[in-house]
DNA sequence: GCTAGATAGTTGCGCAAACAACTACTTTTT
DNA sequence: AAAAAGTAGTTGTTTGCGCAACTATCTAGC
């Protein structure tokens, strides 16, 4: 009994350690991608998914799964970057109700703008959360992931 | 060079990777809480977060701190759960700026009563994480941190 | 002891999120 | 081939968040 205990515990113990690290990680790309481009976290992650993409077009719902919001909110996010000329819509010429999103070239150089200072906020955060005992063990698990 | 663009490379797909997780994590908590206790995830934290504290009571920016959320946002989650009756406000005796709060009865009861919910779908849904090949990597590691 | 600056918490405001209801289109069933 | 069920995306509405401005209190410097 204690056995199954312990490890609920060391789950809950877990998952608040992943919610720190992510909202202190999120925190600092928020500050720094608004500073810096105007984005917030959400609309780089659309971005930088629909560049990683082959043929840089997806559809509404690969993107909701990508940013993890509902649909509603994805609508209105594509608004706000289809109306800041960050990309467009496309329509789907096999599936009628489908729309496809693609980065537009003002999209891309937003991108290219923003990216070096994404990925160097996000090394910064690593390491200042390094430094911090309860969030060190899961850095380093993090960054031995897929070497 | 091309090393140090590949722990470039490394540490955004980390960071993907965690915060899919934290997403489909919190989504999953999300839904159980609030169809179990009314509960939203960060409420469940609050109250959490005061029954693990000696003396149960907090001060305002601890619970900022914990909960991850701006000093308002503290507030009017302190303020929505006082109105149900789950915690008080206390003044501080020595530092008449303070604040502390503190879970009643009620506010124990229905974090007594949420707990398994929460450990059960916290549990689930590291299950379904770790069957997803891209989560389950970082699913292994959060398991493997402080045994 | 008194002014200057920091810190704790609250309030006004604009914005982005989820949910549910809706339209449009596609697939399945019969 | 028509009806039923399912899927893609948008819109109306409510709710909770962050930022900036504010009050109240504490702490230093002189």
């Amino acid at each position: 009994m204690g056995i199954k205990d312990d490890a609920v515990e060391v789950r809950a113990q877990g998952w608040r350690t992943l919610a720190a690290l992510h909202g202190s990680i999120e925190a600092e790309l928020e500050k720094a991608l608004q500073a810096s481009s105007d984005l917030s976290v959400v609309e780089y992650t659309v971005l930088d998914a629909l560049s990683r993409q082959d043929g840089w077009h997806m559809r509404m719902q690969q993107l909701a799964r990508a940013t993890a919001l509902s649909s509603s909110a994805t609508t209105r996010l594509v608004n706000r970057l289809e109306d800041r000329g960050l990309l467009t819509r496309i329509l789907c010429a096999d599936d009628r109700r489908g729309i496809y999103t693609e980065l537009t070239v003002d999209g891309q150089k937003l991108l290219e703008e923003a990216k070096p200072v994404h990925d160097e906020t996000l090394a910064s955060a690593l390491e200042a959360a390094e430094s911090m005992p309860e969030l060190e063990p899961l850095v380093r698990a993090l960054g031995a992931l897929q070497v």
